[in-house]
DNA sequence: CCGAATATTGTTAGCGCTGTCATTTTGAAT
DNA sequence: ATTCAAAATGACAGCGCTAACAATATTCGG
């Protein structure tokens, strides 16, 4: 045994030396062993583990972030994202983390912060993690990108809208609008009306399309009129709502580009004496816990957003391992596409036989 | 001047040593500089300063982290908040954290976590934060708090309800509690409803003693019939309006500890025919943005809780300060009470005239 | 059973910073 | 000027870990 104790009992805290004193081995070794390292006899590998246990050890990240490259951390960013959305993100993320011993940081750009690129670059350089999981819309921001790459950054977009390589996770919003729109086409539904997203946010020209090739595929006439603007908050759909509903001919459902805006108008249909589902249906999309909140329940889309965050932080803990591992260029782009089936509650049906119309 | 220029050129990345060399001066003093020690000559700090501006340089955390006793890290944990409430939470201790250069890293139990102390434990030793912020109702955990007053950390509790000393931010809620009730009771109804919170939520407590004293105040009879069971969430503030409107003498308003079980109780409503707020008067807590994506939106009390947020971190970053500099005991409880002010919207209204009762 | 190839383990030098303590400089009082 | 405490600055040893390389053990072909 050539090992020497040289290190007091653990005391305040425990290091690695005392566990390789404890398990008679080098520290190296017991670095190799945390690592996961090859070229360990399984026996020494058990003993370690073993001192590990007995220990009850833990390595310093600090310390690791110092002498390797990685911090064991991950970075989470996010911008004006609705909290739910978050919240959910945050769940699936951190569950991740925890599976893989890593640490979650988040960051948001102050309200007057102007340049979202400056600002990821300065988190990335004071926070030195190891990669970073971007919530839309920053995933979609083509500066940060570009400033990510430049650095050489590991990252995984949640429901990217563009077809820019590097992994991510979405779900097929067009798929899943088309879908909506079908459903309101098979209730018997002609005049549909649609309310967009943030034009900012991808997803919002998506479901937008979604709602046209559904009309399209059912030889229903595309009508501008039908397409109101929205932001993806309660008061633009309240707005949206509004308007849609004191066209000269109203539609006689709504489907609204995400939950919030839905509630807009099922809010504004409701101040305008409409009864909803009887002469109005209204159709959202995200499946936030707002859709239960609503009377009646909402129609809408639901989101895997925690398993999607829950796998884009184990693809980029993938990535990150192998770029620790020098293969550069990881196979391929790696999305996974995830199903958002619909949700049919309380809010659609069949259009009433009277035919609707404002004066 | 003995300073010797032996790293290359800033490259990859900058290091204190760089900085140094550009100003001129020794790693040291850059590091005084950086961390605001005193005894560094004005023109020296600020030629400095200058280079690191020059050179953009930021120190590294894990460096940092590991040759002195800060890791500029704190943790954030909660457990099964609602999302907007965390949401807030969150934004206001980023900033709180962005304004003192500390990192935010999060953390929450799994779903399956037995042990809420011994998760915290390993949660504080794997990440070596500087302190932590207890969003409730982890900070309501007695063994948490003794566990981390055991190995000495540094935390802040978000809206305790125990008289345990230590820095906190809260609010009033049974002040605020009570100002929901009066405000009822000056609208001149008398039989007035209450859906209790979580019972492991001490705000549930406090604010059922709220709406008992107002009660007494105006010599009103409690009536324990009129307060029903609820989790803090939807589906418990539903069940319960099910309940209270279905009492012999139902209420003729209804207080629920917070605005999702509000949303329940007015759902409830509705599904029994009642009209709001002409036969039922509804009032919440909170002020989510659920309170205004109601139909009609919701009086409730807004609980500054980003602000509430922002506090607890600038205290957490305080006292961590303190304790660095090694005052033991900072001076006194150091608890910071909250405005939590009623915010009237359409729920509520005077009882009306025709006594309202079930056959 | 020998030597080379391979698998396993150990040694040592930092990573970038802060703490301790030594050294130099400054400035006010002789 | 001279003295001397106080202020300002610097030198250097780690913090706990990993990377690179060195050293040793093990295995295998003949």
């Amino acid at each position: 045994m050539t090992t020497i104790r040289k290190r007091r009992p653990p005391k305040g805290h425990v290091t690695i030396s005392d566990v390789a004193a404890e398990a008679g081995v080098s520290i190296k070794t017991v670095s190799r062993v945390i690592n996961n390292e090859p070229n360990v006899r399984p026996a020494t590998a058990e003993r370690v583990r073993e001192a590990i246990r007995q220990l009850d050890y833990l390595p310093d990240p600090s310390a690791r972030g110092l002498a390797g490259q990685l911090s064991w951390m991950l970075g989470l960013i996010y911008d004006n994202p609705s909290p739910n959305y978050l919240f959910r993100a945050i769940t699936g993320a951190l569950q991740a983390c925890n599976q893989a011993g890593y640490a979650l940081s988040l960051q948001a750009p102050d309200a007057n912060e102007r340049d979202l690129a400056t600002m990821v670059l300065r988190f990335v350089a004071q926070s030195r993690v190891d990669g970073l999981l971007l919530i839309p819309p920053v995933g979609d921001v083509p500066a940060v990108l570009d400033a990510l790459e430049r650095i050489h950054l590991p990252y995984v977009r949640v429901a990217p809208l563009d077809e820019r390589p590097g992994p991510g996770v979405c779900i097929d919003d067009r798929a899943a609008a088309s879908r909506v729109v079908e459903h309101l086409i098979e209730l018997g539904h002609e005049r549909i009306g649609f309310v967009r997203g943030h034009p900012d946010h991808g997803a919002s020209e998506a479901r937008q399309d979604g709602y046209r090739l559904a009309l399209m595929r059912h030889r229903i006439l595309i009508d501008e009129q039908l397409e109101a603007e929205g932001r993806f908050d309660f008061e633009s759909g309240l707005v949206a709502g509004q308007y849609l509903l004191q066209l000269d001919t109203p539609p006689t459902a709504i489907f609204a580009a995400n939950d919030e805006m839905a509630a807009g108008v099922i809010q504004a249909a409701r101040q305008l004496g409409w009864e909803i589902p009887a002469q109005l249906s209204v159709a959202g999309f995200d499946d936030t816990p707002v859709s239960r909140s609503l009377w009646p329940p909402l129609t809408t889309v639901h989101q895997p957003i925690r398993h999607m965050a829950l796998r884009a932080t184990e693809l980029l803990i993938e990535e990150i391992g192998q770029r620790h591992r020098g293969h550069e260029k990881p196979p391929g782009p790696r999305i996974q596409v995830f199903d958002a089936p619909l949700v049919v509650r309380a809010t659609t049906a069949p259009p009433s036989s009277s035919s609707t119309e404002n004066p």
